[in-house]
DNA sequence: ACACGGATACTA
DNA sequence: AGTATCCGTGTC
């Protein structure tokens, strides 16, 4: 994957699941006003992974069949907060990568208004808080991210996508749950828990790629 | 530690 | 219509 500044493409989202969530640590969430740096994502594959949506709702699967890749997947968890998923589809294996926490940039008087909250660390320091600070609506869902640059995610700047790369294991799910499909960029403050750093040592992106089978 | 809260997909 | 489950957050 070749990285050139700009808003991604439906081929960036037409790869592995894994590959997509590993790539998409270090890019840019562009939301209007807000923007921020992506530090913290999970990789769902439609196959094989119990956590996924796919395995037990019916109308995920059939998202999965309606839209391209990089379609917004969001929905309600725990009655209260919206999660944003995108769509990967079209590289072997379909599945989702839900964006679990992001660094602001530029827009945080907006995000702090929706918060209520001062210190950025915490702005968007999880999944549901994310989506709470950008104003991202639950009326997006089904809607391209790759259509208004406006409404998208960026490539990152290339000292931010060389910075290391964490695996850990996926965070408050049940099932499937030891799967080491977390990603995080080393060291970052803004994530929503911090690995624990003696079985999980920081790697290059490459490296990353690699502990997966994954090709680049 | 616990309350909060609603969409989805079951059973019947 | 009733029940179980769910990829979380804030406050106690």
């Amino acid at each position: 994957m070749c990285f050139v500044r700009g808003m991604l493409t439906s081929e960036f989202f037409s790869r592995h699941p894994l590959a997509c969530a590993i790539d998409l640590v270090g890019c840019e969430l562009v939301w209007e006003h807000c923007r921020g740096v992506v530090v913290e994502t999970e990789g769902y594959t439609a196959l094989g992974d119990e956590a996924c949506h796919t395995f037990l709702r019916r109308g995920a699967q059939r998202f999965v069949d309606d839209h391209p890749p990089g379609t917004a997947y969001i929905y309600l968890n725990y009655g209260i907060h919206w999660l944003l998923n995108v769509l990967i589809k079209g590289g072997g294996m379909d599945g989702f990568v839900l964006v679990r926490a992001v660094e602001p940039m530029a827009g945080l008087p907006f995000m702090r208004e929706r918060r209520k909250l001062p210190k950025a660390e915490q702005l968007c320091s999880g999944p549901g808080k994310l989506t709470q600070a950008f104003g991202i609506p639950a009326t997006f869902h089904g809607s391209s991210l790759c259509r208004d640059a406006r409404k998208a995610f960026d490539v990152g700047a290339p000292e931010r996508m060389a910075r290391a790369v964490v695996c850990d294991v996926r965070i408050g799910i049940s099932r499937a749950a030891e799967l080491p499909w977390r990603f995080l960029e080393a060291g970052s403050a803004f994530v929503s828990r911090r690995p624990t750093a003696a079985a999980n040592p920081a790697q290059s992106r490459a490296a990353a790629f690699a502990r997966f089978g994954l090709t680049p």
